[in-house]
DNA sequence: TTATCGATTCTCT
DNA sequence: GAGAATCGATAAA
């Protein structure tokens, strides 16, 4: 199992990941996911149209400069003010593509999880989150492996805290579709860049850009 | 079941 | 200063 699964491109690399299991090591201990939805984002570099809904789709910026590193490296960003997303780098050094992690299915560390997505907002949440919602969405898939930016955006994936392991073999079931919040053409139909594990419960639920074209 | 809206702050123009 | 690769609660149908 090598780096080479993170290449050339995302849009090559994200169904590939369905089913592969990513581990963080935190202070308090270990959650393992199984990937069962991605996104590919293309930017600079990288083959294929012109991607307006990435990150990476003009210039290297300070945040997102670790879309242009290694691949099989990640890529952390804050979004909407209170969550961080966990993207895997997909595309030679100097180029940027990554593939974001929309949901998964905790094997393991379900108790850490459930604890981090509980203290991640306010106290007193009362009932417990069922389990397929633990790491349903990239917020929460982000918080239950206890991703954040300053800590994890640029690292490794095959070094500490993290663990990666490839699918043992093709995804069962896959399906593809729009991308899920992203606006304009590049969230509509001719860009199926989002691919999941058909029927998996904990694939999030579709939610559609701003001015997405109908199609 | 589907749609809308508020929270919250970083990034880039 | 506007908008964002979101989430969860609440309202409407």
């Amino acid at each position: 199992m090598s780096r080479e699964l993170f290449l050339p491109s995302a849009l090559e690399v994200a169904p590939h990941l369905l089913g592969a299991t990513i581990a963080a090591e935190g202070d308090d201990g270990r959650v393992a996911i199984r990937i069962t939805e991605v996104e590919a984002y293309h930017g600079v570099g990288t083959p294929g149209p012109y991607d307006a809904g990435s990150h990476s789709r003009d210039r290297r910026t300070e945040r997102n400069a670790s879309m242009f590193g290694p691949p099989g490296h990640a890529y952390v960003y804050f979004s909407y003010g209170m969550h961080f997303a966990l993207n895997l780098v997909c595309s030679p050094e100097g180029t940027a593509s990554g593939v974001l992690l929309r949901a998964g299915e905790v094997i393991e560390g379900a108790e850490l999880a459930q604890a981090r997505r509980a203290s991640n907002r306010g106290e007193g949440s009362a009932t417990p989150i069922r389990p397929h919602l633990l790491a349903r969405g990239p917020g929460n898939l982000a918080a239950a492996l206890g991703i954040t930016r300053p800590e994890h955006d640029g690292r490794d994936l095959f070094a500490a805290p993290f663990r990666f392991e490839a699918a043992q073999g093709p995804a069962a079931e896959m399906s593809s579709g729009p991308r899920v919040g992203v606006s304009g053409e590049a969230g509509g139909p001719a860009f199926p860049w989002r691919f999941w594990i058909a029927g998996d419960p904990t694939v999030s639920a579709y939610r559609a850009g701003r001015n997405v074209p109908r199609g």
